[in-house]
Parts: structure tokens; C-alpha cells; sequence
DNA sequence: ATGAAAGCGCTAACAG
DNA sequence: CTGTTAGCGCTTTCAT
């Protein structure tokens, strides 16, 4: 079943090829090619033809071969996202890959953690499969990935952040496809501000700032600040309205618990608790019920990204929720433009919303 | 910077080759080759020059090139899940890309749900990119779908159950990495059975059997029949004594919720309540406190998957825990072994264990 | 330790 | 509408 011109071959292959499609069709095989791939230039009958020769004989297309001799029809997309362990990047990750599959994409993932280096090394690694397109998740990352994100000949499409972190927006930037947290953050904190006083608390995770968590945080003190929030005393050296603890730990419900036991520990007089995310902040709500707090009576929480747990617990948590699966679906749907060569823009905002639940 | 000896080569590549190296070296592509991926047949210097030369060029192997020319060096691994919006899918490939990309394998992945025809489709196309290897998770398969997995010629793992559902275990099978998902319910069944009298209920969803929750609902069921507990009465049509409820709905807090309101509406004499997992234990956590129940007092609860939810909750939620990170290592460790040709066993069990939390 | 030749299976380019 | 000719960049095989 071989290639059949060289019996003699020496080398593998035990799986029908095009020739051997196109052989027993009677036909070049270029025309079996375009026939198989449905592009122009064969007649119904030749096409039914070699459809059904093809199927007779079990054919499958390399698809290795096809990438690797044409430019164009080279259909492997990278992504590389920092964790799989959560909804957050789940969610992301199944609204690109189910997007990227309707079309014929095939998507390589990488999931490299907070770490510059594993993530260069995995970009490194990506490309040499000559992808058509990269999709990477915002966050902050060190100069040198910057640069690299940036040099890139392919298109690429950062998720999650709309502002780049600390970054300067730059004409060479990826294109980016999620929200403004900083913003996001604001919006909070003026939510928040308005039915409370204070003073206010920040419940987040230390080495990283993991998925924007920081620009959030800047955006929620901005807002407060601007609603007139007076800082807290001495205490606080920056003199910002908003007492921080940063825990040396992965976000998860632990976290939040033992950070807030922390924070309201050395700050017994705090009354509302902003969350990096949604998990952090329900455990934050378990160690205020095991205290006996009220919330909000005693405290009000705040978490962010709308994650399934926040709307089921018999008091709702007040959150902003982010759209995840959409996300994913736009992000590659920008790609797929871009690599297609139509027109995009460069940001694309999917929005947030802000869930008024019963905790803040 | 293009292959150098056809200048007038009108097609494509920007990019610097393995030949543009070796020119700039002063060797054949041969020894470029081997020297950069090390294997043997090369000088000490002219190793160290040619990693200089390839650094200063920039030079990106091409793996396309590589895997098409090879059949050994292709180590692209197709992986096939359901989902990848909950902690259990997206833990386990967390687990299989790190321990892939620790020996430069290259995952391509597809989220295909709990559709047959998607699976199989998929499937399909990602055996056109001749993967040297494939993961597909452990559910309750179409014939379809079950004879193709038996039918391929790359070494396949099945991840998650042990016992493959209704299928009696064949040769041709593929290896297995996970646990028996049978003795797990049972387990449950018995410490269950040894504390409460019961009545005892399920709650699962309908349509498919997600994640083989119905072998360990079978489970639950064998055990409380074999420590003599009774079935509930003529309601029972099957004579079983659980009584069940499945939602038409995926695994969720909301199903849990909902669905525990309706068993208990219609059954409001049951006692004990078994999850088809933790997120749906949660939610009927949720719906009981709601209701004034207490647990374990008025309602026992037992959840399955020991998620991170059910550990932070004032109650600790009692669940049978699954290594998700360690399946994921451990399949990808086991299908390395087999793409190499050294013995692996067919079945691998990572094992569960009971959490003995506060609800039951 | 090194090199020359051949070819993996496919598609772009250019004929007919 | 169809066929022919050339490779894509790498690794294999077999010399040297």
C-alpha cells in the first residue's frame, strides 16, 4: 500500500499515501489533492471519485506533510496560558480550542506557570513547529519575553488584559482580547465606596501578580481614593485607604482564608475585604462565618470573576464577573482575522460585569 | 539568509535552515544536525561552533521538517478531554503537558465534550498529524469510538477509570492510568452504610455518564445492598436502595442545588445523600442550609473528587479524593514508556482515598 | 568523525 | 479541468 513507484524503498510507511489514492483513482495526484481538499479545479464525477477511493482505502492525510511543504497550509496555532488548575484558564482555554477546532485549527498548549523562563522556553519551543498564530495570556512578564512577544513575525493575541500591565502600549504589541482591570478595579472600589466607609482591606498573592490581580488592585485604590476615602493612620506607609496582605501562596480558597485571618488579625477594625479572585474571597466568607462576623453586617467582601461558587453560597458574593469562554472564542476569532490577513483591531474589549450580590 | 545554493527559488522562507548553518560552519548539514541535537558523530569543537553559529543566526529548527523526515523524532502527542471548565480535566493535563513538555513532547489538544461523533471526529484529525502517542479520557464510549481507540497502531492511554465502563476488558484495549471508579462508590457505600441507616439518595446528571460517575453510583449501590441495607419501599422500581435523581444539566454547584431540591421535595424522608461529585455535593450543601437542615445531623452529605471547594467549607465536605495531577503524570509517564518500546503494565491505579470531612 | 545522496507526502507554480 | 515539475528542511542510509 506503499508509495507504489519505489518497492524498493528501504523506509516506512505502512499507510496509504495521496499517490496511492490518486493511483487507483486513475488521477494525478494533484487532482486527487485538490479533489480531496475541495478546493477548484476537478469535476463532480472526478471528486465523488476519489472521495470514495479515499475512504475504500482508509486514507488519512498527513497533515504534517501538508504544513511542511506549503506556507499556507500550515493550520497549528500556539497557546500558552500559566495554569490549567482553575476555572479561569480552563474556561479561556476551551473557548479558543473549540473555536480554533470549528475551523480546522489544530491548537499546541503549553501550560508554563508564573515563570518568564519556562514560558520563553516553551514559546521557543512552540515556534519551531511554525505555527500560524500565538496566543498568550496577559499578564506581567519580564522585559525579555516582552521583547520577544514583540519581535514575533507571526500574529499573536494576548488574552485577559486589555492595558498591558506596566507596559507603554507599543504600535509592535500583540493584539489583546479581554478587559481593563484597572478599571475593572475602579469600578469596584466606587461600588463600594459608596455604601461603605471603611476602611478598607486587600486579600491577594505574593511573587506574582498573577492574572492582573495588581492592575486591579491600583484601579480599586485610584477609585477609592477619588471618593474621597481617607487613608487609615500611620500605619500604612504608603498612605493609600487600602491595607494589603499578600500571601505567599497559590490564589485558592486557603488562601483567602488564612490572608484574611491574617489581615483581620493585625487589623481588627477592617469593614470591607477586596479579593484577587472569587475563590480567595469565599474563604475569606468561611473564616468571617467561623468568626461569627456578619457579612456585610460586620464585613463586606468583595471578590472578583465571577466564578461559579460565588453565585450558589446561600449569600451571594458580590463580584465582577469576567467572561471566560467568551474570551476564548473572540481571542482566536482575532487571530484567525489576523492570520487570514483581514482587518482587526487591536484591542477588543469583551467587558466585565458587576455582580451585586448579598456580601458587599 | 535562504538555503543558499537556489537563489532564484520563488518560494518562501525568510527564516535561517539547518544548510545556512552548516555553510556558515563549514560542515555538511549532517554533522550541523548532530551536533544540535547531540546525538553522536561529531567533534567536541565542532559541536561548540556549530551551537555558536546556529545562536548568531537565530536559527529555529523546524520540527515539521523534522517530524516529516522522521519517524522517530515525531514526539507530538494528541490528548483528548471532555471539558476543561472544572478542576478535574484541566488538573490532569496540567499534569500530562508538564511531565510532556519535561521531554520535549508536544501535546495537541482537543475539548470535545461528552459527544461521540465530536470525539471520533476529532480524533480523526489529530491522527493526521501522526502523533507518536494519544490520551484520551476514560468515559463511557460508542462501540464507534471504542473500536477506533482499539484499532490504532500509536501506543494509547486511557485516563481516569481503570475498569472502562460497560466494556469487558480486552487485549487490544488501550493501557488505562487511573482508579476503579466501582470500588470508589462502594467504599463510600460502606462507610456510608456504616454510620446511617439511610434512606439513602443520589444525585448525578443525566444524558451522558459523566466521568463514570454511574460505575460508582453501581458501587455505592453493591455496597449498601451487601451491609444489608433495604430498598425504600414500591417507589423504587429497581428495587435499589438509593434512590436517585439525575439532572438534565452538567455537573454543577447549580445542579447540586436544584437537584437535591427536587429529590428531597420528592423524598423528603431521605437521610443520606452521595454526589457525582464535590461541586454538586456543595450545592446541596447549599440548598440544605437554605432549608434549615442540618448536616450531618438532619441530611448527610457525601461528595466525590476531594475539590479544593470542599475542604474550605466550615463543614468539611466527607469525599473520596482522585489524584488529578498524578493521573496526568502518570499517563504521560506510562505512554513515554510505551512510544519507547519498554514494558509498561496495562492498568496503572493511582488509588483514591476517603476524606472523612464533616458531612457525613 | 564526517559527508553525499535520497526521499518523507504534500502543495505551489506553471503548463496544457 | 488536469498533469508535470520542483522543492519544503530535515533525517536516514551508506560511504568514507
Amino acid at each position: 500500500m506503499t508509495s507504489s513507484k519505489k518497492p524498493n524503498s528501504t523506509r516506512r510507511s505502512t499507510s496509504v499515501s495521496l499517490a496511492d489514492v490518486a493511483e487507483r483513482a486513475g488521477v494525478s495526484k494533484m487532482t486527487a489533492s485538490r479533489a480531496l481538499r475541495g478546493t477548484t479545479g476537478y469535476s463532480a464525477e472526478t471528486r465523488a471519485l476519489v472521495l470514495k477511493i479515499a475512504e475504500e482505502m482508509g486514507y488519512v492525510p498527513n497533515r504534517l506533510a501538508a504544513a511542511f511543504g506549503s506556507d499556507t497550509a500550515n493550520n497549528l496555532v500556539g497557546i500558552c496560558i500559566p495554569t490549567l488548575s482553575r476555572e479561569l484558564y480552563g474556561q479561556i482555554l476551551e473557548g479558543l480550542e473549540n473555536r480554533f477546532s470549528s475551523v480546522n485549527y489544530q491548537p499546541i498548549v503549553g501550560v508554563v506557570g508564573y515563570d518568564d523562563e519556562v514560558e520563553l522556553a516553551w514559546l521557543n519551543s512552540a515556534l519551531s513547529w511554525r505555527p500560524s498564530g500565538l496566543v498568550v495570556a496577559g499578564r506581567e512578564r519580564s522585559l525579555a519575553n516582552r521583547t520577544f512577544l514583540q519581535s514575533l513575525t507571526i500574529p499573536c493575541v494576548e488574552i485577559w488584559n486589555l492595558c498591558g500591565g506596566k507596559d507603554t502600549m507599543e504600535k509592535s504589541d500583540p493584539m489583546r482580547v479581554g478587559f481593563n482591570h484597572f478599571d475593572a478595579g475602579a469600578e469596584m472600589g466606587r461600588y463600594l465606596a459608596n455604601r461603605y466607609q471603611g476602611p478598607f482591606g486587600y486579600i491577594g498573592v505574593r511573587d506574582e501578580d498573577v492574572n492582573l490581580g495588581a492592575e486591579r488592585l491600583a484601579g480599586f485604590t485610584s477609585a477609592l481614593l477619588e471618593c474621597g476615602i481617607p487613608a487609615p493612620g500611620r500605619k500604612n506607609k504608603n498612605n493609600s485607604p487600602v491595607t494589603t496582605t499578600f500571601l505567599k501562596d497559590k490564589a485558592s480558597f486557603y488562601a483567602g482564608y488564612y490572608g484574611t485571618e491574617q489581615l483581620l488579625t493585625a487589623n481588627p477594625d477592617l469593614r470591607v475585604l477586596y479579593y484577587l479572585d472569587d475563590n480567595m474571597a469565599v474563604g475569606g466568607m468561611m473564616l468571617c462565618q467561623q468568626k461569627g462576623l456578619k457579612i456585610p453586617g460586620d464585613v463586606a467582601i468583595a471578590g472578583f470573576g465571577g466564578m461559579d461558587i460565588g453565585a450558589i453560597l446561600p449569600t451571594r458574593l458580590t463580584t465582577t464577573a469576567a467572561f471566560r469562554l467568551r474570551i476564548g472564542k473572540t481571542a482566536a476569532d482575532a487571530l484567525l482575522k489576523k492570520i487570514s490577513g483581514s482587518p482587526v483591531g487591536v484591542l477588543t474589549d469583551v467587558g466585565t460585569e458587576l455582580v451585586r450580590g448579598e456580601t458587599a
